[in-house]
DNA sequence: AACTTATCGATAGCGATCTATCGATAAAAG
DNA sequence: CTTTTATCGATAGATCGCTATCGATAAGTT
């Protein structure tokens, strides 16, 4: 019995996935019905081996000299990740990341269907964003019965992120998409995705800083601060 | 020369070190002064190994039998990632998301102070986001080059995000964190982090799939769809 | 003061991910 | 119809990150 969260599937694989998909989008928008993987390595900066091995995780089979059918590709991958059926979830948190995430018009192209927010501030519930309204948090377990929701997408704040996750458990949700900076505690069979913020900026600001030490110390390809070019006088306003 | 973005430290190490700060914190906040890697590891599920390794890389020396002084840990940390000098970032793009960020108050944890926000609609323009006032991309380039800005959040559309990457470039930012759905374009030396939300939702779905599976084919343990629990009438809203 | 124990730090081994190579295939060209 | 060429798919090799083991150290205990 692996515990095996993926079973077999290389993470950084499914990760990329979405980007293979974006890009056949694109290129479907533009006529095109077939691709290879060359074609896609050298939009998308990375080997053809690797995406070769990528797609064919899917399941994908293509044709010597000519590639894969755009398609069938987009299908192969969708059904792969679950997006080919479009799935409800519940938004718990409607504060501004909520609020921007229930606005996000994008959601039904990976299978995601926010049907409902909800929050436990009086002054929040009963609004409307972005055409849902927001609902008291003593709904959600009633709902999620009804409804069979299993997606759960977390945007509260950190200490209130517990709590929250415990509901949406009680409530027969699967699968928690969390947004909170917090460590989730849930039964095995619940899965739990961190969006974590703080670990992209981290890799941005290390690179930076390694970036600007080699400018500053022996590189001189570039300016490592770009030198003032026109003396307009251009202030901000005083927001402080 | 070697091309390595990181130069050294591997960069999963390094999104973890933000979780580690995290809890580094809150431990300081609760008064304790030491902390153990065994500690460490119990808390976020790790094993103590890698966080020792983790935390070595940083420079970090601990004592036996005792640990590491957390105050000595969290400079290190901060020190390593660049965080400890707060600096300034432009965001670009006043939509949902842009609004959002520029209400986050905890980017100063992390070393960063957005100081203002660009948008190139004049609906938007000169409206005030908590605290924070919408200028015209227009000024952009100035007031980059003016206050020596090295740092853009980009959070605009995907169709508009090589433009504004290009003008950041041009206004002398060296580091891009890319919220927006397209793969950027820019010279060696400016650093680029895309955000990619696709990426997790696709690592969340693909394992509530196999979870759903798994459940529904040999495994009893847990019931795949919560069965129905209290037959009151609660409905949604109309909001469709 | 000697012993026990928890921890660090380093080295070595393992597993996963990425990359290179090679034969097979089929379209296109001669 | 044969040759050339671009591509796929599979196998093998290399690189990277994670984990296990072991000696060293110092606090606590007897």
């Amino acid at each position: 019995m692996p515990a095996d969260p993926l079973k077999g599937y290389p993470e950084p694989s499914v990760r990329r996935l979405p980007l293979y998909l974006r890009l056949l989008k694109q290129l479907q928008a533009k006529g095109r019905d077939v691709v290879s993987c060359t074609h896609i390595s050298d939009d998308l900066g990375f080997t053809s081996i690797q995406v070769r091995k990528d797609l064919a995780m899917t399941g994908i089979v293509g044709r010597p000299k000519i590639g894969y059918e755009i398609p069938s590709l987009i299908q192969a991958i969708e059904d792969f990740l679950g997006w080919n059926n479009v799935k409800d979830a519940f938004l718990v948190g409607a504060g501004s990341l909520g609020h921007a995430l229930l606005g996000y018009p994008g959601f039904d192209e990976y299978g995601l269907n926010i049907v409902a927010a909800f929050d436990n501030d009086p002054a929040k519930i009963g609004r409307t964003v972005h055409g849902k309204e927001i609902l008291p948090i003593e709904r959600l377990e009633n709902l999620a019965r009804r409804m069979h929701v299993l997606i759960g997408i977390l945007t509260v704040p950190g200490e209130a992120a517990q709590p929250a996750a415990d509901l949406m458990v009680r409530s027969g949700i699967r699968a928690i998409w969390n947004y909170a900076p917090a460590k989730l505690d849930v039964p095995e069979f619940v899965v739990v995705e961190d969006v974590r913020l703080a670990a992209s900026l981290a890799v941005l600001t290390k690179r930076l800083k390694e970036a600007m030490h080699h400018t500053a110390n022996n590189d001189a390809s570039q300016p490592a601060a770009a030198p003032d070019h026109r003396p307009d006088d251009d202030t901000l306003p005083t927001t402080a």
